[in-house]
DNA sequence: TATGAATGAGCATTCATTCAT
DNA sequence: AATGAATGAATGCTCATTCAT
């Protein structure tokens, strides 16, 4: 009983990603999602207050599924750039593997919605990312600046060719990559 | 007397672009537009087709704008490095400078009215920008990379970080930007 | 209960044929129609898809209803004379008591909506009458002109009558009709 | 100068006829009036107090215009039958070969505007052919009914033929009118 | 609990009319 | 007198949300 009852709701957060992604949140009418989802429009609105809470539910929903693709299987042990490089490998594959995904979240921080609901929220999640800059400072393998400014080195030039990515612009290879984290490297390192 | 002529235009154009970047293209109603531009809603119509054409050509004229910061004023003759930093300087205290233009521009190029018009479009354009990065491929100062990802190397950290400033996270100093421009060419740089 | 259930449309369509049929259909805004039929706009359009297929729908509907007149009871067997003259009679006594629908009619065939939907579509559902002018003309009991010509001859006088009458010109009595078919027969009988 | 004026009023009309005719009166804007008469719309409403002025305006100027090809030129000693199908041709001609008219008066007699102004007010101006319906009657040629009723008789037929033409179902040719005006008398006479 | 018919506020757009020049 | 820029009321239509079944 209780599964049927959560399984709605993770089909009504599927096929509002999918439509939102590939609509925007104003081509988006609910009507469409509860048809895509198999419900009736009521239904959905059992699950979520309105739209702007199935919103906010499939960020946090993406949220906490992106967040151990930076935190996990992190060896505090190993070397930094090592730590580091890894952790925005994970990242940067996460993404470009779940188009629908990044462009939520792209939408999702470019809207009003998210534009209160900054990283300072969730800052303090990003720990072994945060630790990793911070023992890198430490002991003079990182340069010494403001961890948003090694945050924007690290993520700014990834969520670009993601971007362009998605925009058909081009395909990012691996060779790509690896050149892209082997640069993000470059520039915080001392 | 004369100049108030078609000041109507510039008028819309500017109450128009205050209005997208706070609320957003779809939550701008024209009827707020004129509001705040002091014109009739109808008038909105003379000047302006329909609103797509009224995003579109405040599109036109933000980039007309960006363009000089671009590209004027680059000494051909000058070491790459500074051509280059040079280059991003100027987008960046425009970026920093020009909030609501900044936002116009994510918005404009996050939604379908901006999709296609990519940077290959106006590619062409990005000139100076362009030819330094290939003679600096050239000379070998510059690694040996695809266009396209020292194009994001160079900008992803920037517009992160004007996204940053925009949402109220933080502000960006000029030790800053001198830092992340710093960093950039680190990053590119051979 | 069960059958109140698709009364909306039916509803719809009664109001809109009256407010068309009295304001035309540029003074018919969708507000004043759902307002007649004491529903909201919203749901006019969950049974019309816009305020076009309602008109649409509505000559639809309307020529169902008269199509009959014109086509059953009609004994084959009969004179020409009588096959005709009870056709004529059943439209005649059709359109008198029914402006609105004949004002629907008229101002449908006259505008863009059905100015392409002519006689030339519905031509083979005119049959009945259609076989007996070709019968009359056959047996040298009508003259051998062109149907149209027939079919002006027929109705044009009827037509015009009704038009007076519902303009509030003058009521056309029982004589008249009987009249007017008489004298309808007197101009296409050999 | 006052023919000059009065060059403006006509351009106006001439206008506003081919625009009424071709998209109706709910497709005419008033600018497009203007433009095509190669005035302001300014200059328009100099000359007729607003849009439902210039309508009823040119309704009166092809009334005017029409009247005279029903009363002209009748030659009050001729038989009764020549007189009346002299009349009848003529309308019929004038008809066909100004479809703008033609239409006009449709749309004008369909409209709101014209439903009040019916013949009635004008009735008293068909004098030669009341005459000769009155005449007909006095002496037995012609049957003993309405005067409304003998005019549809008359009139019907042809306004239907005409709309056929126009309306591009078929064309008009001299034998049809000649037959149409040989059977209207058929129908009439006794 | 699930549904989807019903609702009406909200928006883009048109066009008759006015009025400053 | 002539103009056409400016206006805003009015209209067709969409869609988030509610509620009776």
């Amino acid at each position: 009983m209780s599964e049927v009852k959560s399984d709605k709701r993770e089909v009504i957060l599927k096929a509002s990603l999918q439509i939102f992604a590939e609509n925007g949140f104003h081509c988006a009418p609910t009507s469409q999602i509860a048809k895509l989802a198999n419900v009736g429009v009521g239904t959905l609105y059992r699950y979520f207050e309105n739209k702007d809470a199935l919103i906010e539910a499939l960020h946090t929903e993406i949220d906490a599924e992106l967040r151990p693709f930076i935190n996990s299987g992190v060896d505090e042990e190993a070397p930094i750039r090592e730590t580091l490089l890894r952790i925005l490998d994970r990242v940067f594959h996460f993404l470009l593997e779940n188009p629908h995904k990044f462009r939520f979240l792209e939408m999702y921080y470019n809207s009003p919605y998210g534009i209160a609901k900054k990283r300072s929220e969730d800052g303090g999640c990003d720990r072994p990312l945060s630790r990793a800059f911070h023992k890198g400072v430490e002991r003079q393998v990182i340069k010494d600046l403001p961890e948003d400014l090694l945050f924007a080195l690290c993520f700014g030039p990834m969520l670009m060719l993601v971007r362009d990515q998605f925009t058909g612009y081009f395909k990012v290879s691996e060779e790509m990559i690896e050149a892209t984290l082997s640069a993000c490297w470059d520039s915080i390192k001392l």
